[in-house]
DNA sequence: ATTGTCCTTCTACGGCTGTAGAAGGAGGAA
DNA sequence: TTCCTCCTTCTACAGCCGTAGAAGGACAAT
């Protein structure tokens, strides 16, 4: 593991375990178990260092795309006029949502400090280039949605990630995260997949 | 305008505008006017500034919430056995999409402290207590469905206020912020409208 | 008028933060 | 070897932050 990778997955931990605040030259050097003043010969100023942690974000999204691939690439090379079935759906569905358990669990840390960033990306907006937050997975939906039907599918599939992205904010911070089953268990799976399968039929059929 | 209020409110703005990390005694002073070290005798530590904080956001989601009331409580009076319409239904829709545009625009301030709020109970869950971030909408969303015909109320409720945060996320910090027509406009509103409007039948039908 | 209480304003201080630059050292080229 | 270059580690320093407490003043009760 480069040493580059080692000071932003440490800034990566620090910004969800403290919030933006917590992170600090010091406190990454600390956290990583490397010699005080590395982080701040790596990254000379504070803004630097939070592009790094945005860019390794970034590049962690996308190795965990192509690890997780959702099952929309088949659909996506249906032959035109075929569409998807009701079981196709399900299945659909049940594969984002143990993409979605898997982020509030092992990806917890990546979650947080994705929307810790995110958040700062509104003073900075050179971050948003580079944080292209669910780009990737819009592109996918799009490409879903038309398969599943939708009569609008650039606008379904982008509807569909901001709702999918908020029922993994809920349960991150909101009130889910009080009332909705644990996440990791086989009950928070199915219960997301309920969710899930609710907005896909929505969106295929409403818009 | 109490003192309390005028420093809370300077402090959300601080925190909209630079991040949590822009929060401080001496900046809400030199921002609301006031003479430096009235914020730091008032709230002795940084934490009960912070709770202030938030405790004055539920304040403001209450009076704004009086105000702007849903059409959800006529809706729950019905009759046992009748049902909302489709124009009902288009109704609804228009209305939660022009709270959430106002959000964005006239509100846009709160929303984004409010974030930044929820994000900072991740790590310290006695402000979970205070900003009982949507509450109030969930108890109306769970009637609304309700009466919408829904077979799980409760469950779709929820579901219903994540997919609208998520919606409302999106427009504020994420691809959203670019990619869809600017708040405050008639577009803006129709679009929004349409969003709503899916996802309520989505969860009406399926869940 | 005096006393006591509360609110406001100002000042002090130890500690941490961001950032720059010096000191040291490993290793390759000549 | 000697020299040069690059990487690492350490130290310095000005400025800001959180927090405590002193100083001043308004005002009501006595």
């Amino acid at each position: 593991m480069s040493r580059f990778e080692v000071i932003t997955d440490a800034g990566i931990a620090l910004v969800a375990e403290l919030g933006m605040r917590g992170l600090t030259h010091r406190a990454v050097d600390a956290r990583a178990g490397l010699p005080l003043g590395t982080t701040s010969a790596y990254f000379r100023t504070r803004k630097t260092l939070v592009e790094a942690l945005v860019r390794r974000l970034a590049d962690l999204d996308r190795v965990e795309l192509a690890r997780n691939r959702l099952p929309a690439d088949e659909t996506a090379t249906l032959p035109p006029g075929q569409r998807l079935t009701a079981a196709d759906l399900d299945r659909l569905a049940e594969s984002v949502a143990a993409v979605l358990d898997e982020w509030l669990t092992t990806g917890r840390t990546r979650t947080l400090a994705r929307y810790a960033c995110l958040l700062e990306a509104t003073h900075h907006p050179e971050l948003r280039t580079i944080l292209d937050h669910g780009r990737t997975y819009r592109a996918q939906a799009r490409a879903l949605l038309a398969a599943a039907g939708a009569a609008r599918p650039e606008q379904a599939g982008d509807h569909f990630v901001a709702c999918v992205d908020g029922l993994l904010f809920d349960r991150l911070v909101g009130a889910g995260a009080l009332t909705a089953p644990v996440p990791g268990t086989a009950e928070s799976r199915a219960d997301l997949t309920t969710a899930v399968r609710s907005i896909l039929t929505a969106l295929t059929a409403a818009t």
